[in-house]
DNA sequence: ATGTGTGAATGGATTCACAGCG
DNA sequence: CGCTGTGAATCCATTCACACAT
């Protein structure tokens, strides 16, 4: 799809399909390194988890190599690397816009204000939410407040959770006030500069690829 | 990756990769279709959604031709013909396992429960939440009825949001019970049997595949 | 011996380019 | 002449196979 090519002279980077297996990987990783292993051989780690060794070895292979042969990889090593790689060494500062059942449920999922992301608002054009907190304590803001706390608290990612006809407006305000990586949920194609990363995460759009599976597999 | 080969034994159909950009073609679709015209180009199509005309045309001439040279395509007859491909003729019957914020939210989500999709139950093992119905009207049942509910209510999809350590056993239990198609929001890969489709639908996931462009576009 | 790292081979997906229909 | 439908060409992703390091 076009933007995929813009998105690459902007930024010389790993395509999204293997940036997707490196999180795969790393969440792995992170599970065997609490059972106190030093090493482990790409394919005892894909025999584990259903993965491909040669791929996993490949995809490994972009940014350098610290694999000992004979021996596999150093656990601890390869966390550090795959967490460099991803970007996760530094904190990423997210609002949410809309306050509602899923903007909610988004904000306090667990385990996510931890590490590398930390959910500092949401936002919403409700007045009867304003000014209340979620149960893990992230503030709701008026809506027009939206350049503001992105600018007071330097955020850099955001998500959308608005209705349908509000999601290209919030996501032009996302851009203009620097925000550079978007998770959109409403089921809109929303358009953004080719320098501006966005995830689609529909679900209505991922129940019809699973109805096309369901309906096909009878 | 492995699982994609063992699908596509049992199933002679189109890659994801095209699903969902039928899915994204239909839902582009009813959207011009309301203004009226009875005809619109590929190109036309692409320019006003930001998609490529070349691969619009190839991805529906897997399905057949229904474009008048010179003119275009009838709205309305792509229409049906994708519904159709997509398998979205039928209505299928979904249960969500997991009434915590995000099961509940999914279950409300507006618009879902029209046309294809029909959330009938949600599962949860919190004997408070029992009994009860979210604001729209769907039950939670105990988990332990899950079996029991999938087969009394025809249930044909399964969407995952308990908790990362019972997502597997759930997956077991859904796959045991004939459901084909599992939609897994926890933050592990499932294991299932080949012939079963999943989709990861995973925040954090998602999250990190951001930060690597984020941590890159600067 | 074992398992990495990587070129070479294969297989898909995307884009090009144009013949042919309306 | 415009736009579809589609082979051919290109580009990217995956898999294979093996030289080489430990």
């Amino acid at each position: 799809m076009r933007e995929d090519k813009e998105i690459k002279k902007h930024c010389p980077c790993v395509s999204e399909i293997i940036t997707r297996r490196l999180s795969l990987y790393l969440r792995c990783l992170l599970m065997v390194n609490r059972e106190g292993d030093e090493y482990i051989s790409s394919r005892e780690l894909a025999k584990r988890f259903h993965l491909n060794a040669d791929q996993i070895r490949k995809d490994l292979s972009y940014f350098g190599t610290f694999g000992k042969r004979g021996v596999g990889y150093n656990i601890e090593a390869i966390v550090v690397k795959l967490k460099e790689v991803l970007g996760l060494t530094h904190v990423y500062n997210v609002v949410i816009a809309g306050a509602g059942n899923l903007g909610i449920a988004l904000a306090d999922y667990p385990r996510i204000n931890r590490d590398s992301f930390k959910i500092v608002a949401l936002l919403d054009r409700d007045n009867r939410k304003v000014g209340t907190k979620t149960k893990t304590g992230i503030p709701i803001y008026h809506i027009s407040e939206l350049e503001e706390k992105i600018e007071e608290l330097n955020v850099r990612m955001g998500i959308i959770t608005v209705p349908v006809d509000a999601a290209q407006n919030i996501a032009d305000r996302f851009v203009e006030s620097g925000i550079r990586g978007i998770m959109n949920f409403a089921p809109v194609r929303i358009q953004v500069p080719p320098y501006i990363k966005t995830i689609s995460a529909d679900f209505k759009s991922q129940l019809e690829v699973l109805a096309y599976y369901v309906s096909k597999l009878m």
